[in-house]
This record gives structure tokens, C-alpha cells and sequence, in this order.
DNA sequence: GCAGCCTACATTTTT
DNA sequence: TGTAGGCTGC
């Protein structure tokens, strides 16, 4: 047997030899925490506790993955057997076999976020509400927002408060939308990801039959990131735990980034009155073992400002390590330039392979000029994120064939396959079989399969030879398996063909994709761990990753990593990048505009500290194109919070900043010239010079063409245009936050410009 | 019904 | 800056 106990220090100790009752461990960042809840589960298996009845929810699939496989390294293959994925997957399963009781069945839909702004959207539309009012975002956030606190369709039309609140805000329909949005998706045998925890809840208030087996069944409850779940998922928990008491759950107050889509710290205070402060045990992990003792530091300095939260003291035992430096840069591209010159030299310097750095930003919108940089040094990187392989549109668009043909009631998957390859069925005739489904409080395929009765003519023609399309593949469904199936779809739909026949490089790009579709699903049906190798149990398991689940494009994993901090949660990484540290970006103007919510925004910061083992970085940029426009940044008051002693500012890598870092005597001496440094800055200069290749078509620019404001641009101006060359003013048009220019350009003739700055400068 | 142009618009984090 | 949705002309 492994000895896996001798290596802990006390509190963990008690936390994975605790036996029965209820636990919850305040684990600090770096504590060990994932090592903790293994070896707990480790040890109540060889304690006798069946893995079956262990029921074990992650935040990430990833996350469960990883701990099943170390679990698997102490205890064997048993650890198979454990109860273990996030909330929506484990959730999702159990729906699907319980399916009946809450009329629907199990071949069920799972909506992911487009799908639900869609059918919003129609929803909005044909109620002729005004959707310059009802915005799409606002409507579905509201109704995320109820769902997560269990409050329903006629629950919230029958609040007075919610009520008052939609007046006020001069939406008193939300209601209305809410209750059509559910029926629509109930028609549609759909959920969205809400209603996989909200119908759970139900499934279990109102069968208490069907409760009662899943609590005696499972006999440890295990509730990792414990303060990012929400009302829904804590109550569902609760009901589970209610029999055996033997809840454990794991979580770190200061870590709380998920308030925005419903998460509630105050779940963990609830814990305890739940349970009786009594009989919870509570153990604190407080020794961080990851970061150095300055980063520890730093980070204690930060989330110190912050009133809300537990009481809690995080140290640690490693060494000192360097300072956390500071570098400032002029634009948001240099600041690209000298992250990926410090990653360069770093890495050469002490012999690092890439997977040792990343990149944390807030938005996704920032990683480009960090990409760009990093490709012309070419040092590989990956993103995690963003437009991810599962959002393009040829891979929904075969999803959507794909499950159209699990569940011919799919509203949403019908709408983006009926005329697609084009069949010649429009909108018109789309929007008809919507609504007239919507008021007989039947699916679309009933309307499709009596389609003679409500639309003639060709039309009428092309959506019968539709439906036997879609025949002939369900006949399929229950003979091959789901590679054989979608690869038949694939074909038969007509898709691949369209795809095939476009010659450009986006179309050949598209074609690849979809086959890499096809590979996906050949691998799930090979894998020996999935039990069930249907369409059905694929498609779930697709519509529930999360990003930071996506596979590797290949297999080579020595790769920089940029993800925004959210992403971040749970990883490590010897030297780590913040960039962006700029007010109004970090923190976010939206956040503290929405929710006025500073300190979550601080714990984000602190999470984004916290990842770093070794060294930590901070950059900001003092100019940044947002939205195409330049704007002026002010830094962070967050690099203004953190305990100057240890920052240092990198005067090596900009100029002098304008910032008061009120350091000591010693450190300022430190930072002059170097010999590394005069390369890294010969690097930034060359890397300046190529950029933006891309501007040669019809006119080379001046060599030192740098964009410059165009805010007080004006008729009879000189200017300098990145393509057509150099031209004069004529006009210059305001409307709204749109500008326009009308130039005449000496080769190019008259134009009138949208104006980019990026492409503009003016001549002096 | 459809393609292509134009215009207005929205920009946080993610299961 | 990108893009989604509206409008126009076939």
C-alpha cells in the first residue's frame, strides 16, 4: 500500500482521515488542496467505502480527470468506478436516466448559450417586444440569474419584487419571455445549462422516490471549489447529503470569481448553520507550497483589502525569491513585445522550456497582440479560450445535424440545418413553422411532418425531402455507432460536399475541421472508458466541456500558455505574466459598472498572483486600441495596492515611469543597464520594424509609418494611408461614435474611410 | 429566396 | 476592430 499519510502536514492530515460527518476545509492558494481531496478518497476506499458510492463534483471535466488518475495511483482500478465530473455532467446523467419523471425524455438536448440568446431572440421577435429595450444579454441574464435561485417562470411573474424591478429597469415583459422561454424549450426537449442544475432540484422536490435512492446511494457527497457553486448547486448537494451527513467540501473564500453567474460565498456560511456549527469539522489549510515567499507576500497584501471574507493566514516556508517586477510599456503591441522578449531571455537564461510560462489577461480580446509577438519570436504558445474548435461555425452546424437527429424537437438545431446546404427554405417559412409550433405547444418536426397543412408549393416540397432526410438518418441511430452514424450525416447532409467544393483557404480550413470533428467522435467511441458509445452519450459529453478542457492541437505540449485568469483557476506555473494592469481593464470597468463589485475583482488578482511559483510579472500599457480606437490607460490601482516592497520597478525595459513606487534607495540602484538588457531591447527594435506585412498591397508605407490619432483630424489635412498612400482631407464626418473621412488620395482617387486608425497617420 | 453591401453596434469572466 | 442584422436589388 502506498503510504501517502507520513508525507502530510497535521491539518491535511485530519482533513483525509476525518470519517463520517460533515467537512469542510478552507484550503489557501498553493495548499495542497487537490492533493488533500485524493488522498481522502483514497483512503475512505481502503477504509471499505465503495468508489460507487462516492460521489465526487469538479469544477472542470479536466479537474476530475486528473484526480481520478492520481486517485488510480494509490488505490488501482477501482478508482473507475467513483461518481465524478462537474455539476452539469454528473447532473446531466442523472437527468437523462430520471428523464421520465419530469416529462422529458432522455434523449434530451443540451442548449448551449447561442442556442438559448437564439431562440431569445425569436422569442423577443415574435412577441413584438423591442429589442433595442429587451436586450438579448440583459433578458437571459435575468433568467439565469432566476433560475439559479430556483425562482420559475410563474414564481417570477408572481413576485412582487422581481416584478417592480423589471418596471423600473422598463422591461415588465421579462416575465413573459421567461415563461414562452421555458415552454419553448420544453417543447424542444431541451435544457440549457441552468436547467440542468434547476431541473434537478425539481426532479428531486418532487420525486422523493427517485431522491431517496440517489441519497442512499451515495454515501460521501465531495464538493470541490466549494465557494464558486451557486443557490442551485448547493441545495442539490444538500438534498443528496441529507441521509449520511457525509459532505465534504473544499473551498477557498479568496478564491470566489464566479459571483457573476450566480456563485455564493455565503454557502459557505450556510454550511455550518446547516449542519450545526457543532458537528462541522472545520479544517483550515493555511502552508502554501507552490510560491515563493515575496509572491505569498504580495498576494496576502492584496486580498487584505478586502473586508469581506474569512479569517485565515496563509505562509509559507520557501525561499525568498526575486522581486515581482514591473514593466511599463508605451502600446498595448510593445507591451506584446517586451512580455515575449522577458519569456525569451528568462527562458535562455536559465534553460526553461516554454510550458513554464504563461500568460494571464482579463479579457480574451487581449491575447493578440501577445500571439503576434510571440510568433515573430518564434516561441510556441497555445490559447486556451476564446473562440474554441466547438463554437466554429461548420462544427455547430454538423452538431446541430447531430442532434436534430437524437431529438427531431430540437427548436434551435432545426432552425440552423433546415436550409442548410440551401434547400431554398427561408426565413419566411422558418419563422412560420416557429410560431405555429409555439401556439399549438408543439415541436417543430410536428409541424414538419403535417407541413402541407400550413405551407405550399416548393417550399412545402423541400421540407418533406428534409424530413426524410432526417428519417433516414434516425434509422441509423440504432444500428451503428455514433462515428459511423455522424460520418454518414456527414456525407448524406450534404455538408462535406459544400465544404469540399470551396477551394479558398478558409473552405479547406473548415473541411479539416469537420473531419477533425469525425476524428473526435472515432476516439470517444474507441475509448474503453465510455461505457455508452451512442450519438446521444457523445453529444453530451461534448455540449458540457469547458474551455479548459479542450484537447491539445497536437501533441506537443512545450508550449507558452494564454488564458485569462478565470481560466487559470486550479493551474501553476513557474513564471507567470499579468498583463494588462490597467484601470478600467483589471479592474474591469464592466464589472464595477454592473455589479459594482471591487472585490471580486481583487480576488481575481489574487487568484492570478497565486498561480506563480517562481517569478511574477506585471505589465501595463499606457496606450491600447480598444475597439479600434486608441485610448490612454491609466496603471491599475491595483499595482498601487500591492505592498511596494515588493515590486520592482523595470526601468530596464522602458522608459522612466511616471508612477510613484516610493521604493527604498537600494532597489533603484539596482536597476540600471545591462548587458541581457541591450539585447533585449535590439530584439523589441527589430520586432517593431517587421511589423504589419500585411499593409503592402498597393502602397509601401513610409518606413516609419506609426499611426497617429486621428481625433483632430481635419479638412486639408495631409495624410498617410497604409494601402492607398498618401491623399488629402476633404471631409471629416461625426455620427455618433462613428467616424468618417472623405480623402482624395493621389493614385487611389476619392474614398470615403470608416477611419482606423491602425491604417491612417497623419503627415506632419 | 438569396447574395452582397452597408450600417450600426457592442464589447468580462464561463458551465 | 470585428460582426450581426437590415436593406436592396436580382
Amino acid at each position: 500500500m502506498v503510504d501517502y499519510i507520513s508525507g502530510l502536514n497535521e491539518p491535511q492530515r485530519e482533513a483525509v482521515m476525518h470519517g463520517n460527518g460533515p467537512l469542510m476545509i478552507i484550503a489557501g492558494a498553493g495548499s495542497g488542496k487537490t492533493r488533500v481531496l485524493t488522498y481522502r478518497i483514497s483512503y475512505l476506499i481502503e477504509n471499505g467505502v465503495d468508489p460507487f458510492r462516492i460521489l465526487a463534483l469538479t469544477f472542470t471535466n479536466k479537474a476530475a480527470g486528473e484526480m481520478r488518475n492520481r486517485i488510480e495511483k494509490v488505490v488501482g482500478t477501482e478508482a473507475r468506478n467513483i461518481w465524478m465530473g462537474t455539476f452539469h455532467s454528473v447532473f446531466a446523467k442523472i437527468l437523462r436516466i430520471e428523464a421520465k419523471a419530469i416529462g422529458y425524455s432522455s434523449n434530451f438536448s443540451i442548449y448551449d448559450t447561442d442556442d438559448s440568446k437564439s431562440l431569445l431572440r425569436s422569442i423577443i421577435k415574435e412577441m413584438a417586444l423591442d429589442d433595442k429595450i429587451y436586450r438579448v444579454n440583459h433578458v437571459f441574464g435575468r433568467i439565469s440569474g432566476a433560475k439559479n435561485r430556483l425562482i420559475g417562470p410563474d414564481d417570477y411573474l408572481n413576485n412582487p419584487i422581481i416584478q417592480a424591478d423589471d418596471e423600473s429597469a422598463r422591461m415588465p415583459h421579462i416575465g413573459k419571455i421567461y415563461k414562452q422561454y421555458a415552454l419553448r424549450c420544453f417543447a424542444a426537449n431541451a435544457m440549457d445549462f441552468d436547467d440542468l442544475l434547476f431541473n434537478t432540484n425539481v426532479l428531486f422536490r418532487d420525486h422523493l422516490d427517485i431522491l431517496n435512492k440517489y441519497q442512499h446511494k451515495f454515501q460521501h457527497v465531495m464538493v470541490d471549489e466549494f465557494q464558486d457553486t451557486n443557490v442551485s448547486q448547493y441545495l442539490i448537494t444538500r438534498k443528496l447529503a441529507a441521509v449520511h451527513e457525509n459532505i465534504c467540501v473544499v473551498g477557498d473564500d479568496a478564491q470566489s470569481i464566479y459571483a457573476f453567474r450566480g456563485a455564493n460565498i455565503e454557502n459557505i456560511l450556510n454550511f455550518q448553520r446547516d449542519y450545526g456549527k457543532e458537528n462541522v469539522k472545520i479544517v483550515k489549510l493555511e502552508q502554501n507550497y507552490r510560491s515563493t515567499k515575496n509572491i505569498v507576500e504580495a498576494a496576502n497584501s492584496i486580498i487584505a483589502r478586502n473586508k469581506n471574507q474569512l479569517e485565515k493566514h496563509v505562509f509559507t516556508d520557501n525561499e525568498d525569491g526575486p522581486l515581482i517586477e514591473v514593466i511599463k510599456a508605451s502600446s498595448d503591441n510593445e507591451e506584446g513585445r517586451l512580455v515575449a522578449s522577458a519569456i525569451f531571455e528568462t527562458k535562455m537564461n536559465e534553460s526553461l522550456p516554454n510550458n513554464d510560462f504563461a500568460i494571464l489577461y482579463r479579457t480574451n480580446a487581449q491575447s493578440r497582440a501577445f500571439e503576434e509577438a510571440l510568433r515573430k519570436m518564434s516561441i510556441k504558445y497555445r490559447i486556451i479560450g476564446g473562440l474554441s474548435f466547438y463554437q466554429r461555425k461548420e462544427i455547430k452546424d454538423l452538431i446541430a445535424y447531430l442532434r436534430f437527429t437524437v431529438n427531431q424537437q430540437d427548436e434551435e438545431a432545426f432552425k440552423r440545418i433546415i436550409n442548410l446546404p440551401k434547400r431554398g427554405i427561408g426565413d419566411t417559412t422558418v419563422a412560420k413553422i416557429s410560431v405555429i409550433a409555439a401556439e399549438k405547444e408543439d415541436s417543430v418536426w410536428e409541424i414538419v411532418a403535417e407541413i402541407n397543412k400550413h405551407v405550399t408549393g416548393r417550399a412545402a416540397l423541400a421540407i418533406e425531402a428534409f424530413a426524410d432526410l432526417i428519417k433516414s438518418f434516425k434509422l441509423l441511430l440504432d444500428q451503428k455507432d455514433a462515428f459511423e452514424v455522424a460520418s454518414h450525416i456527414a456525407k448524406a447532409s450534404g455538408l462535406l460536399k459544400e465544404l469540399y467544393e470551396d477551394k479558398t483557404v478558409e473552405g479547406l480550413a473548415r473541411y479539416e475541421n469537420v473531419q477533425e470533428l469525425l476524428n473526435a467522435i472515432k476516439e470517444f467511441v474507441d475509448n474503453p472508458d465510455n461505457e455508452e458509445k451512442s450519438l446521444g452519450a457523445f453529444l453530451q459529453s461534448v455540449s458540457l466541456l469547458t474551455t479548459a478542457d479542450e484537447k491539445e492541437d497536437d501533441g506537443d505540449n512545450d508550449k507558452v500558455t494564454l488564458m485569462t485568469i478565470h481560466a487559470a483557476k486550479g493551474l501553476e506555473f513557474k513564471n507567470i505574466h499579468i498583463v494588462g494592469m490597467e484601470e478600467d481593464l483589471f479592474p474591469s470597468q464592466m464589472m464595477l459598472e454592473s455589479r459594482n463589485d471591487l472585490e471580486e475583482e481583487r480576488r481575481l488578482f489574487y487568484v492570478a498572483i497565486t498561480r506563480a511559483e517562481k517569478r511574477l510579472t506585471m505589465s501595463y500599457a499606457e496606450t491600447r486600441y480598444h475597439y479600434g480606437r486608441l485610448k490612454m490607460c491609466e496603471p491599475s490601482r491595483f499595482l498601487m495596492e500591492m505592498d511596494q516592497r515588493y515590486l520592482k520597478l523595470s526601468k530596464l525595459r522602458s522608459a522612466p515611469s511616471r508612477m510613484d513606487f516610493d521604493k527604498p534607495e537600494r532597489d533603484r540602484s539596482e536597476s540600471t543597464s545591462t548587458g541581457s538588457m541591450s539585447f533585449v531591447r535590439s530584439l523589441a527594435q527589430r520586432t517593431a520594424r517587421t511589423q504589419n506585412p500585411q499593409t503592402a498591397a498597393s502602397h509601401t508605407p513610409s518606413p516609419d509609418f506609426a499611426p497617429t490619432s486621428t481625433a483632430e483630424l481635419a479638412a486639408g489635412q495631409r495624410v498617410e494611408h497604409a494601402k492607398f498612400g498618401f491623399g488629402t482631407v476633404k471631409q471629416v464626418d461625426i455620427n455618433g461614435t462613428d467616424r468618417k473621412a472623405t480623402i482624395q488620395f493621389e493614385t487611389a482617387g476619392e474614398k470615403v474611410l470608416l477611419l482606423s486608425f491602425a491604417k491612417l497617420r497623419v503627415v506632419a
